[in-house]
DNA sequence: TAATTGTAGATTGTCAACAATCTACAATTC
DNA sequence: GAATTGTAGATTGTTGACAATCTACAATTA
């Protein structure tokens, strides 16, 4: 038998970006996740294995592997010998994301306060000034992305690979609720506010502060559970799209 | 084609446990599950996909799926085209794994405070009697046994199901780190107290001082993080087994 | 007619073989 | 002798086919 002695991570990623060899089964799953979470393919979508790997000229092995990996990051639910279909969110499950996101940003906000250097401090203020501008338009979907990307820069600033990695397969789990109901009718302004008084409060490096405040500021989380639960409540148009 | 109208989940379980079918790839995953975690598969041991099927009589793609899954839990670690190997953990990953605990529990026993009822807290009781009893012992792997459980109860009586999913993994991944090196040599007296006070903020139905213990209780992680911080700078013996 | 049973098609679960890639070691070159 | 190159074996990545299971609908029965 063969022992290899080196079965290291290689650290040299990110020089040639299109020669980095990536397995075909994540990029199925890279693919499926874009699709997903822009809302091409809507909650209760049924996702068929054949169907997939005829579209993408693959085999079904491959598709399943795509879709399990999907399945680990809430984005699809599987039933036995039934097959998968998009997720979708009930208000419970509004209600578990962004209480989870919450708790996770306070622990997030006080190690980047905790670590902050000059340098962190203007990246971070670069993600706010960007949410900010795009604010001033009305496109639902930027703002979604640039809120999206300041709170990954948080996360990456508290240098906590696993806080990272999980609000990364939480923050999906939002957007796609978010795409699902063409939701976020909450007050601008109000939410500019409160992230300028998060990244102000993590830049000063006060990490009491930064984690206090990051756990009271959840209204768009409050104000999307209110919605749901009160369309859940509502039985007018059972399903919103399809 | 054929459009099933019905694709819900089952809620009858539990009736008959035996005759529940549970796919193969699960069932490898579980049994490699509780091998990684009983330390008969040590850390930076090599997980064959040929060896396995033929000890289990299965296919790779059947085991192939399972260390997919132990992947997404983070007790494997995988190379491409190089293999699987059980996760070996660091003083970073133990500390990720202790403060990411903390913030999960912080939230987990406030939400178990706020729908405390007597049912539940005898639940909760009963656990802690068996911790304690457990203590009692020299036997520190009933004791972790015991530790794990009474946590656990906490996450389930939050009713937060991703919560609970959450906790289960980074459990896991401590268990893990515990079995792997013999550590777990805290101060029992004071762990118990910890966890006596905890439980009686929790049953109290006092959510804020139930957060805040279950955050500033961190003693056994501070000192576990701290002895493998120590091995890992005295490069004395490089491979502690294999 | 309502409930039950049986059958066919569709879909997933599992398997065994082929292709791509990696590691280690030997052969070659300077 | 050290560095480079080539080769063989081992291991994973991917595929297509077969088996098990589910859904829907038709046939049967009370």
């Amino acid at each position: 038998m063969r022992i290899p002695t080196r079965l290291k991570v290689k650290m040299n990623a990110k020089a040639q970006p299109s020669i980095i060899p990536r397995s075909l089964d994540a990029q199925v799953a890279d693919l499926l996740r874009n699709e997903i979470l822009s809302g091409a393919l809507s909650p209760g979508s049924r996702l068929l294995e054949v169907d997939l790997s005829d579209r993408l000229n693959l085999s079904r092995g491959t598709i399943r592997s795509a879709l399990q990996q999907l399945t680990y990051e809430g984005l699809v639910v599987q039933f036995p010998y039934r097959g998968c279909i998009v997720a979708g969110l009930t208000a419970q499950d509004a209600w578990e994301l962004y209480t989870l996101r919450n708790a996770l940003e306070s622990l997030a906000a006080r190690l980047a306060a905790e670590t902050m250097t000059l340098e962190k401090a203007a990246v971070l203020e670069a993600a706010l000034q960007e949410l900010i501008q795009t604010t001033k338009t009305a496109d639902w979907q930027a703002i979604a992305d640039a809120d999206f990307a300041l709170h990954t820069t948080i996360f990456q600033l508290s240098g906590h690979r696993r806080l990272q990695q999980q609000y990364q397969i939480v923050g999906h789990q939002i957007r796609l609720y978010i795409a699902s109901c063409n939701a976020l009718q909450a007050d601008l302004p109000e939410i500019v506010a409160q992230h300028i008084d998060l990244v102000k409060a993590i830049c000063s490096g006060d990490a009491n502060l930064a984690e206090q405040i990051a756990r009271e500021h959840n209204t768009e989380g409050q104000a999307l559970i209110d919605q749901l639960q009160a369309v859940e409540d509502n039985p007018a148009q059972d399903p919103p799209r399809i």
